[in-house]
DNA sequence: CCGCCGATCTTT
DNA sequence: AAGATCGGCGGG
């Protein structure tokens, strides 16, 4: 059977599993691990993508408390030569945060009613920001279901990039949110879980152009994968 | 499990 | 007119 992690004091009306583990290998609990800095996004996007593979997407939402899951799939844009990309065209309202430093949260209005979250990645200019599509629910699973009533299965939860935001409760007021900021309520994790040895690689989903790029990464076997 | 399609609105 | 999507529905 499945064990949960369940570490984080304070907020909270989690369901108790009175459970505790005196010694176990695996992740740090989530009250320890480090929030990334701005060195780590501040490279190639396709770099950023992969490595960002098992690292932790947390929100402290205020009034809901934490709620996180680790990133299990994730693609990567690029700038002026990459025609699927938000950017390709240039600065425009909707691309400002992306082509601003690393490390923002770049989070866009989709088919006129759900939000995706990217990380902005590369040099202050060039356009480039990983897209999160799926997580594995670590913490808050209970207001996860609350806030997305159509999920029957916890797979359902966070496996999709307008899902995971729906879960997590991240949408149009987050966008240009400094990851790396110590005051901000979102960021990313280390957790001392390293990202897969071997990722999975395939042409990024619901684009018509630049499809011949294997440019989405996911934790094979895992089912949260979208 | 899979494919189809409508919702809904911003951007081109 | 298309889009970095999702959920409900029908069929296998």
């Amino acid at each position: 059977m499945a064990r949960r992690v369940t570490a984080v004091p304070g907020a909270g009306s989690t369901s108790g599993d009175g459970a505790q583990a005196a010694e176990r290998p695996g992740p740090a609990p989530l009250s320890q691990a480090r929030r990334l800095g701005r060195e780590f996004f501040a490279r190639d996007s396709r770099v950023v993508a992969v490595e960002l593979l098992n690292k932790v997407l947390v929100h402290d939402d205020p009034g809901a408390g934490l709620i996180a899951g680790r990133i299990v799939e994730v693609e990567a844009y690029l700038g002026a030569d990459d025609p699927a990309s938000h950017s390709y065209r240039g600065t425009t309202p909707r691309t400002q945060v992306m082509f601003g430093p690393a490390g923002h949260l770049y989070v866009y209005f989709s088919y006129g009613m759900h939000w995706c979250a990217n990380a902005v990645t590369g040099d202050d200019g060039v356009g480039t920001a990983v897209l999160v599509r799926a997580l594995a629910p670590l913490e808050g699973r209970a207001t996860m279901h609350e806030r997305r009533p159509a999920a029957r299965r916890e797979r359902d939860l966070c496996s999709g990039p307008a899902r995971l935001t729906q879960a997590l409760g991240l949408d149009g007021r987050h966008n240009g949110l400094d990851l790396c900021a110590a005051s901000a309520a979102v960021w990313i994790a280390d957790d001392d879980t390293a990202p897969p040895a071997r990722p999975s690689a395939s042409p990024r989903i619901g684009i018509s152009k630049a499809v011949e790029h294997s440019w989405r990464w996911y934790v094979s076997g895992d089912p949260n994968v979208s």
